[in-house]
DNA sequence: GTTACGATAGTAATAGATCACTAACTACAT
DNA sequence: ATGTAGTTAGTGATCTATTACTATCGTAAC
């Protein structure tokens, strides 16, 4: 009889709460989750929880390291395989449209954090989490721009912004309509008008 | 000499109140607000408040209700003075911008108020508004489409969710770099980049 | 005009709930 | 047997809301 082990390593621990904030990030407010929601999502009494972590604070720091580099290393590798900057920017963006969907409480916690009042780590994180995403998406487009592919009076910063905001309103859009699935489904004619905006005339 | 009163009026202060959370949102997370900061920032007592409003929900949605008036009579206002379609959605789109940099607070508690869990009031309140929104920008996007100013293929759903996406990054980037003037700095080049992905081709 | 009075605006204090966090103790694994 | 994972039962802080009391205002009688 395979009795599964009723402890788990500090390590293990630590990587079942982040995935456990995750969760419960898709399920509610990111902003009320409270460390007894985290326990019971586990199956632990809230207090277990500062076994692993010092503070709440911690238990978030890690999560949005786990959600940065998630996010970094799909996004890069989506990029990689493509075959001119214009088709690594849209598997850029189908790739995080694709990471949200299956984590849709995470750019909703980025978007919180982001909102916090004071300069909390977790705060910090993510803005060097999106300044990192922005410069892989400059890099690209001054490519794209270079190549005559993207419009040569194309605004890089503004694109990059927009960029992000596309994906922003596709999750402003689901949050609107109770269904994540809302995001997969008009992210494709979303982004054609973002890519319209961006490309060269032909 | 002109003695101020010390008492307002009901209907008075219920006016202040919203005001008070509308500039205490600008300056802090939404979701922190307590019924004691509103009440500081008001020279009033916190158990004051609740002589005007039954509870905070209920100060909640006052705000949202002013937030939903206002920012569509300014819009619509907007629209209407426009020679076309096109530049009606142009005017909609500054006037909105004009909007958020006069109250930063808006569009996060806006946000925010979309990923309570419940089924709040309030929460419906703000899906209601944004539907309305998005209504606007349908007709004048047909409109644009019936008359050769926009382009004829485009999805009208998608440049509406797009559209607002367009705000939001620019919302997030004002977060991001803690400057609300980057919003009205960036917002024309944002949009120069939307239009573009709209328009009918040259 | 002053005064008395009823209605309303505001205060002070606190109740009750919830939250993050802790300390003393217990179960488990190697 | 020893260190670690987890539990139990708290503590103190904070937040919404209530209650009993007080201050102020408008007004009607004299």
């Amino acid at each position: 009889m395979s009795q599964r082990p009723q402890y788990l390593s500090a390590e293990d621990r630590r990587a079942a709460t982040v995935q456990a904030v995750v969760d419960l990030a898709a399920e509610q407010n990111p902003a009320e989750i409270t460390t007894t929601a985290i326990a019971d999502r586990m199956g632990l009494t809230q207090g277990a929880l500062f076994r692993h972590f010092p503070t709440k604070e911690a238990i978030v720091e890690a999560t949005m390291s786990w959600v940065g580099e998630r996010l970094l290393v799909s996004v890069d590798k989506a990029a990689e395989g493509a075959a001119s900057p214009a088709a690594a920017l849209e598997a850029m963006f189908m790739t995080h449209i694709d990471f949200v969907s299956k984590h849709p409480g995470v750019p909703r916690m980025l978007f919180g954090e982001l909102q916090r009042s004071g300069e909390t780590l977790a705060k910090r994180m993510v803005q060097t989490l999106i300044r990192q995403y922005e410069q892989r998406l400059r890099r690209l487009m001054e490519a794209g721009k270079a190549q005559g592919e993207l419009s040569a009076e194309l605004d890089v910063d503004a694109a990059a912004v927009l960029f992000i905001g596309t994906i922003q309103g596709l999750v402003m859009q689901s949050l609107l309509a109770g269904k994540v699935s809302r995001i997969r489904r008009d992210a494709p004619a979303v982004f054609a008008i973002y890519r319209r905006g961006i490309e060269s005339g032909t």
